[in-house]
DNA sequence: AATCAATTAAATCATTTGGTTAAACCATAT
DNA sequence: ATATGGTTTAACCAAATGATTTAATTGATT
C-alpha cells in the first residue's frame, strides 16, 4: 500500500514537474535533465516512469488541451441564457488563464508546429458546440440578442480573453512602460470590460 | 558592381529562407541546414554571411515585430474617424495576416519563452499609442462612440483578429472536420464580422 | 532474514547540431 | 594573367542531449 502511495506520489511529482517545464519550453525546448531536477529526482528515474520523452509529453499535452475545452464546456447550458454564459464563462476563462499563463502559448506553438497533433489528440479537443449552437439560437429567436453567428462569436469571447494573455510582455512594455502592476490591473479589468463589451454588441 | 549586386542577392536569399525557417519553426528548432538548402546555399556560406544562428535570428525576428506594429501605425490618423480606422485596420490587418499566417505564433512564443528579448528589440515595437488615445478620445467627446477604454479596444481588435489565425488548426478541426475549405471562408467572413461586431459594440 | 520495488549515482552511447577550417573552383575586374 | 572575392565540398570539432545500463542502496513486506 505504501509502495503504491509512494509510486502514485513520485508518478504525480514526475507529472508536475514536467507540465511546468513543457508549458513553459515546449516539447522541443524542455529538458529532460531540468524535469528531473524540478522533481527533485534523477534522470534515470524519469525514465523508469516514463519509457520517453514523448510519452511523458503526450501526457501533459493531452490534459492541458483537454483542460482548456473543458473550461468552455463547463459553462455551456443549452437552455440557458447568452448573457449568463457569458458572464460565466469569462470569468472562469479569464481566471484559468491568470493561474496558468502559458498554457495557449504551449498549446498554440506545438499544434502550430506540428499540426499532425491535433489528430493524435482529437478526442480531447471536443467541444460541446451543438449545445453551445443550441443556446445561441435560441436566445436569437427569443429576440434577447441580435443575429449573429455562433461560430464568430465564440471566436470573439476566446479571442479577447486570450490575446491580452499572450501578448502580455509586449502590453506591458508597450502600454505599461514595463509596470508589471499596470499590467495586472489591466487583466483585472478585462473581465468586466469584456462582460459589457459583448453585451452593448449583442444587445438588440 | 556586379559583385555588390550578386552579394546583394544572396544575402536576400539568406534572409528570405531564414525568415521562411524561423517563423516557422522559431530560434530553437530552425536547423542551420534547413535555412541553407532552403536558400540553395551550403551551411559554409550561411556562418560566411551571418557569423552565428543568432545573429541571423536577430535580423528575422526584428523585422517581424517591426512589420506587426507598422501595420497598426499605418492605420492610425490621429484626428481621424474611429470607424474610418477600424475598417482600415481590420482589413489591413487581416490580410498581412492572411499571407504571414505563422508571424503571430513566432513572435508569441519567442517573447514568452525570452521576455528578455523584448527589452532587446524595445526600439521595434513602437506603437503610435498617443495617437490613436488622442483619435478615440476625440471621437468619445463627439459622441461618435460610447466611452471606452482606448488600451482595451485596442486588445479586442487585436484578439479577435489574431486568434482564428493562431488557433486555425484547432478551429478547422472544432468547426469544420477537416475540412480546410470551411475554415477559409471562415477567415474570410471575419473581415466584415469584426467590423460590424465592433461597429455595435461602440455605438453610442 | 529474505525478497522485491523504488531510487540513486555514474558511466556510457549514439546522434544531432552549431560552428570551423582547408583546399579548390570560378567568374570578373583590373 | 592575375588577383580578388564569392562559392563549394568535405571533413572535422566540441558540446548538448535523449536514452540505456550497471551496480549499489534503501525500505517496507512477507
Amino acid at each position: 500500500m505504501d509502495k503504491e502511495n509512494t509510486k502514485r506520489t513520485t508518478e504525480q511529482l514526475i507529472l508536475e514537474a514536467a507540465r511546468t517545464v513543457f508549458i513553459r519550453k515546449g516539447l522541443e525546448g524542455a529538458r529532460m535533465q531540468e524535469i528531473a531536477n524540478e522533481a527533485g529526482i534523477n534522470k534515470a528515474l524519469l525514465h523508469y516512469y516514463f519509457r520517453s520523452k514523448e510519452k511523458l509529453f503526450n501526457h501533459i499535452f493531452e490534459k492541458a488541451l483537454a483542460g482548456m475545452f473543458d473550461v468552455i464546456n463547463e459553462s455551456i447550458h443549452k437552455e440557458g441564457d447568452v448573457f449568463a454564459f457569458i458572464e460565466t464563462f469569462v470569468d472562469h476563462y479569464l481566471s484559468t488563464l491568470k493561474e496558468n499563463p502559458f498554457i495557449p502559448n504551449f498549446i498554440f506553438n506545438e499544434i502550430n508546429s506540428h499540426p499532425e497533433r491535433i489528430h493524435q489528440f482529437s478526442d480531447k479537443a471536443r467541444l460541446n458546440f451543438p449545445g453551445y449552437k443550441q443556446m445561441v439560437e435560441k436566445n436569437i429567436k427569443q429576440n434577447k440578442i441580435i443575429a449573429i453567428s455562433p461560430e464568430h462569436l465564440l471566436i470573439d469571447m476566446l479571442g479577447m480573453c486570450v490575446f491580452p494573455v499572450l501578448g502580455r510582455p509586449i502590453i506591458e512594455k508597450v502600454f505599461f512602460e514595463d509596470h508589471p502592476a499596470g499590467a495586472e490591473n489591466f487583466l483585472y479589468e478585462r473581465k468586466q470590460h469584456i462582460i459589457s463589451f459583448l453585451k452593448k454588441a449583442l444587445q438588440p
